[in-house]
DNA sequence: GCCCAGGTGTTTC
DNA sequence: GAAACACATGGG
């Protein structure tokens, strides 16, 4: 660490640059549980088009996915990619979901109780754990992801190797535990994340934002 | 054609 | 433990 990091400025100039991202991209905390599941490592826009063939067949509601085979449900989320083991992991989730009460009765446990929970279900690692308690329940639970690590390990906030719960702690050490907060600046960071720096302007001049430039060809 | 995307579990050293 | 691998579609 070679510097203090001012988290609370990166993410105020984020919010300048991009604007609110209006996360989750989602109708409802179901929704919500669903697509955190679908998006691991796969483009939003793939997820999508699972989302609306789940809609299409009336299938993106909890006992409609308790229901259906493992099969029909890989050949709907099939543009998602890596389907066959995500039907699988949608399945054991929705299992969970359908044992514990539903979503409504889970909203009762407290957040650590409930991380252990999910961490505990085949398919659900820490990311999507963490996108599920924040996006779904509203839990102040900072959300660390590739992008993350790559952007502030540059930035020289991060050791090379730090771990998922080193990241996270990081950030909530930081922050005001926050979940609107936490919900935006993780949207941002993904905006931040995705954002390419076009070819014609390899050292984004001009760009407020060069000095958190994610792309390793610009190192300033 | 190649690389990447809002990861995770299993296998192997 | 951590590195290597499997899982798969679609856009740039």
């Amino acid at each position: 660490m070679s510097r203090q990091a001012d988290l609370r400025g990166i993410f105020d100039r984020l919010l300048t640059a991009f604007g609110p991202q209006g996360w989750w991209p989602g109708e409802t905390p179901f929704e919500v549980i669903v697509g955190a599941v679908l998006t691991q490592n796969t483009a939003w826009a793939n997820v999508e088009r699972a989302i609306w063939n789940l809609k299409g067949a009336g299938a993106l509601e909890l006992e409609a996915l308790h229901r259906i085979d493992a099969e029909r449900l890989a050949e709907l989320i099939r543009p998602s990619g890596y389907y066959n083991m995500k039907a699988r992991r949608l399945k054991e989730l929705v299992r969970f979901l359908v044992e514990r009460g539903g979503i409504e009765a889970l909203s009762k446990c407290g957040t650590e109780e409930l991380r252990r929970a999910l961490l505990g279900i085949n398919g659900v690692g820490k990311e999507t754990a963490d996108s599920i308690l924040l996006y779904a329940f509203n839990r102040p639970v900072f959300v660390v992801d590739a992008y993350t690590k790559r952007i502030f390990h540059r930035l020289g906030h991060l050791k090379e190797d730090a771990g998922y719960d080193d990241v996270k702690g990081f950030f909530e050490e930081r922050l005001p535990r926050d979940a609107a907060l936490y919900n935006e600046y993780h949207a941002l960071i993904v905006r931040l994340g995705k954002e390419r720096c076009r070819k014609t302007r390899p050292l984004c001049r001009g760009c407020p934002l060069s000095d958190l430039c994610p792309s390793s060809r610009n190192k300033l």
